[in-house]
DNA sequence: GCAATAATCTTGACAGTGTCAAAATAAGCC
DNA sequence: GGCTTATTTTGACACTGTCAAGATTATTGC
């Protein structure tokens, strides 16, 4: 049997959290209205407010769940001896990543919380350790083989950077075409290690 | 003396474009409101309707002007014969149109307008008028320097992407030393740069 | 077990938004 | 001067985030 309404919910801030990632993939962040997320959770128009303080402590959780996704997916595709081959692949993966959830992915980098609203320290904290994850990783992968006066961190944030104008453009709507993206991407890891010396 | 208010504005739409720009500048995008737009222009609510067909139509009309700034940008730094210097110079300009007017560029290229709106057939045009500009250009300028298996398109592509995106990081917040970002850019050109047969 | 406190949820309200419909006003044209 | 068209206005609607005050349930102290 169904059961009844009760006033209390039990696991709202959990239900939340579920409803406004599959609101997010429906309807878009412009979508995510916190008064369509109650009615989802079948509940009242302010119930949400006393699990999130607003809604941009509701979309920094959202956030920083995604980061962690992405942290953890760095870890895992960055490990072990580094070749064109693997970052090649783990290019394609940022990219799955960000096509498979834009709009987490807008949440995540976009101005809505960084610029617009105020990220969470958690939120900072996640962000910053997924970056951080990947310039060491990433350095680790192409020890050896940069010139001498080049800083592997800044090989990590211009690379990142380039990856992620890449998911902005295809994201944004801008680019629409995936392969060409992904030919694009391979041009770009490419010609960066071109210009590396070759690995020992 | 002052003009008395009259029923008719008499340019009420280049009047709407130039405050637009200026809400644009102070509140950004989110603060950029119609009702306060017509306030500004001395005019009712609904007014601006009659000039602009809704607010997305008034968003693209202020891209398509940015995006004509930008192709000029571009046609007068991307002249002439190809070096280092110059296409650092050129990224450094572009940085400084990013981030010296962010909420337009954020308009330009921004998912308000081309995911979440829909661009006009104008902007569409100017928008890509302005990237096979920048290709040609940049095509021009690495002539012959390219490996054989290199298509030039991508390279313009990918390049881009990598300014763009910085360009992204820094407006939307994350990124916020912009020392970190010029260093970043200088680095990837150099990059590129050293991928490159030496020119003739 | 029971009273006090805290957590949770609801209804009512407010200011703000984009935009439509209908009416009012002015300008241009024959 | 009268007709048509372009502008502009007022009124209204549905939507948004969020606050305040009250209702209900859970938890804790004794």
């Amino acid at each position: 049997m169904s059961r009844p309404a009760r006033y209390h919910h039990g696991d709202l801030h959990s239900t939340l959290l579920r409803e406004a990632n599959r609101l997010l993939d429906e309807d878009g962040i412009d979508g995510l209205s916190l008064r369509k997320l109650a009615e989802r959770a079948g509940v009242s128009r302010t119930a949400p407010y006393h699990h999130f303080r607003d809604k941009n402590v509701l979309l920094c959780a959202l956030a920083t769940q995604a980061f962690s996704q992405l942290d953890e997916m760095i870890g895992r595709q960055l490990q072990g001896e580094g070749s064109k081959e693997r970052i090649q692949h783990f290019v394609r993966e940022y990219l799955r990543f960000a096509t498979e959830h834009p709009e987490q992915y807008e949440l995540m980098f976009g101005r809505t919380i960084w610029k617009s609203g105020e990220p969470t320290e958690e939120l900072k904290a996640v962000a910053y350790r997924s970056f951080r994850n990947y310039a060491e990783r990433l350095g680790s992968q192409l020890q050896g083989r940069l010139p001498a006066d080049t800083d592997p961190l800044r090989v990590a944030q211009a690379s990142w950077a380039t990856v992620h104008g890449l998911c902005r453009l295809l994201i944004d709507g801008i680019y629409v075409n995936r392969e060409d993206i992904e030919a694009v991407s391979e041009q770009s890891v490419a010609l960066i290690m071109a210009a590396l010396a070759p690995s020992t």
